[in-house]
DNA sequence: CGGTATCCCACTAGATACTG
DNA sequence: CAGTATCTAGTGGGATACCG
């Protein structure tokens, strides 16, 4: 995720005290957001933060019909992100561990939120589409 | 976003009592992550629950650089999934408002939640990720 | 087992121009 | 003002095959 950089402040003193504007283009939160929004991160922590440690195979299974290839990706980010980490064995078939770093556990509360938000409005929201669809 | 329906539930017990699973490929959660990833949702919602009430051209310019046609879309979304209402005057030259629906505020919660998580913990995934670069 | 390496497609979203 | 209409490009993500 690359965003511009230009009129970070408006004039109009939205920034909060911290220098935080989620509407300005390259908003901190976006970082996150940005992540949220790929397909198979909330899965992957929500797996680690369930089963505590996955090698990559069980991941795959837990995480539903991930490819490899993306699977890969997925926790590289993470990885490079600080929110997951990686240990490799030098065993023979190999064995790698995946679990999530503290700072990886600290999203789960958001996380959640979200969870929440979904499980109590959903229904809602798939009400709404329906009349949407019938219209 | 459209997902599958199969395997909805695995033979671990891994559902919740509302008979949510997360892990599972068709859970509601996905619904609601789904929308969050699309690009400009937050920062509409956002830039409604700031102002109330804006019209296209406002919300325009303070969402950024979205294109007429994007926002549109993002707005018949939002509108599809009832979080947002849109008021249209018969007026000339024409007038049409937009704000949040009680529904759309509810989101309001969760959302602040990522962005407090963002605002607090960005620096550190920053800091990762320059490590990761330069490694 | 834990990945890479390729190839490929759908789909998001941008640019641009036009209209009731 | 509040959009629609086209066209296009970039890329996230999938399928498949192979490797140390």
């Amino acid at each position: 995720m690359r965003v511009d950089v230009t009129s970070v402040v408006d004039d109009r003193g939205t920034t909060d005290v911290a220098g935080h504007d989620v509407l300005a283009p390259d908003c901190p939160s976006r970082v996150v957001f940005g992540r949220i929004g790929e397909r198979w991160t909330m899965l992957v922590i929500l797996a680690l933060a369930r089963a505590g440690t996955l090698r990559f195979t069980e991941l795959k299974t837990q995480v539903g019909r991930v490819t490899p290839k993306v699977l890969t990706e997925t926790l590289r980010a993470l990885e490079d992100d600080g929110l997951i980490s990686r240990r490799a064995f030098q065993d023979s078939p190999p064995r790698v561990e995946y679990s999530l770093t503290p700072l990886g556990e600290s999203l789960l509360e958001p996380i959640d939120a979200m969870r929440a938000w979904a499980e109590r409005h959903v229904p809602e929201v798939l009400a709404a589409r329906e009349r949407a669809a019938s219209a």
